[in-house]
DNA sequence: GTTGATTCTTTATGCCGTAAAGTATTGGCC
DNA sequence: GGCCAATACTTTACGGCATAAAGAATCAAC
């Protein structure tokens, strides 16, 4: 099971983000912790337990109680959206045009896939409702910067935008939920696909009989980097290849009006 | 917060999606329920309340305690599974291809979308490790049928399959999670939207001066269906067109090799 | 009529986020 | 120098969650 996170109060959060703490000199103890120490926790927390983590084991690792943390931070909510944008302050801010858009594009979106990658929690934080926050508007900002470079209006470069986000998001998600898994189990993907499908066959044998599409679909594969897990080359290829025919939608809409 | 669900033991969840409840005749007190009472009543509650529905709630609504679902399912997350693929059964299962497989494609993708309008939790389903129920197959299967018949191979075909679910489930959590936010807080869009960018802009006064590119993408809109919420508008247009670039770019990898 | 499997309830355990109240520490002011 | 009020942090407590464990009621088969 898992929960989604973020949208706590909107000008608490949203000032947290853009301005930081605010801390003149006042009466009472000298503060032992501040936002960012707690926002980096989080993080470390989250990368190894995702995002139903807990505030008691933020504050543990932080030599604290979990009510230590509500000193700096109105609640989880309000720091997953802090650690959010902390984590899309790791992508690039700008990408070279040398040669052209569609190179610049590849890259933005592997580094975000790569991103992803390493903090898989963040796609769990909800998307509609954007955390509003200065790295994502950035890291944004720099897709849009090379897009614009394509000459093609507003009106559909939003779409393109768009779907560029959903689908790096959903094939990160397919690999990352399943290494995921897999380490939750402490199962490998192989054995866990394993596991599965040998289930699935014994009790429903001819699957391939009742879906030939799909099982077409499997056929003709590639071969593989047997240095890397099966999910994960499968994932990297379909990654590429879906990039590829989105790209050259793009491409279609740039060459002929 | 929202916590993701699914996977739970492979072969139980396995043999309760393909095979169903197997109930002979056995000594003790009549079943008064049944997994299938229990899987409507799930996806009622969770339609209202999200993932993070309880499972007193399930059981309150069939009238018995919590404790009695764990008599027909193993536990939350195998319960999370069959809302799942039952979900996946409101799909068609085969599209006519009279008019080639461009408008099949797009109306697959518009009903999966829809799909996903009525029941909103189902996109916090974790999708790697995909819950195999057949259903779910059987949905693939329609679109897989759709794409065979551009006469791709299946290598590029995997790729494209994966870039069309994922826009149109990162398209639907656009317009879901917002519809979902604004329901808990009570907000329509239009305030919520109104409320966050006006303290955004407060703080952060020159926004469109620190993201010249982002402020050139929110330019040149179209006029809108009045009678839908912003949001919605803005995600169905960008959904039409975002989709509409993705089809280009299949249909250049059609018509050329 | 008894046995044993089965349904369902009750009770209890151990998590979670966080409210409320208490304690200790500090700067500013008289 | 001594007090006040603000601050950092801890302790305790509450209500909610999934679900383990144990008990009560029900029924088929012998």
């Amino acid at each position: 099971m898992v929960v989604y996170a973020g949208q706590g109060d909107p000008r608490r959060s949203i000032e947290l983000l853009w301005r930081g703490s605010v801390t003149e000199n006042r009466p009472g103890p000298k503060p032992g912790l501040s936002v960012d120490a707690i926002v980096d926790a989080g993080i470390a927390v989250a990368d190894e337990q995702g995002l139903a983590f807990s505030m008691r084991a933020v504050g543990e690792r932080l030599g604290r109680t979990a009510m230590a943390l509500y000193t700096y931070v109105p609640g989880k909510n309000e720091l997953v959206d802090l650690m959010y944008d902390r984590t899309m302050a790791e992508l690039p801010t700008s990408y070279p045009l040398d040669d052209g858009w569609r190179p610049a594009v590849t890259r933005w979106a592997h580094d975000l896939w790569e991103c992803y990658g390493r903090h898989p929690w963040v796609l769990q934080v909800s998307q509609a409702r954007p955390v509003l926050g200065p790295h994502e508007f950035a890291a944004t900002e720099a897709l849009a910067a090379i897009l614009v470079s394509t000459g093609l209006p507003g009106r559909r470069l939003r779409g393109i935008v768009g779907a560029i986000n959903y689908f790096v998001r959903g094939a990160a998600q397919t690999v990352v939920e399943a290494r995921a898994a897999g380490g939750a189990t402490g199962e490998a993907d192989e054995e866990w696909w394993y596991a599965r499908s040998a289930v699935l066959l014994e009790i429903e044998p001819d699957l391939a009989r009742k879906f030939p599409m799909l099982h077409l679909l499997e056929s003709d594969r590639e071969p593989v980097d047997p240095s890397l897990p099966y999910l994960e080359n499968d994932a990297l290829e379909n990654f590429r290849n879906g990039l590829g025919v989105l790209l050259d939608g793009i491409e279609g809409a740039v060459t002929q009006p």
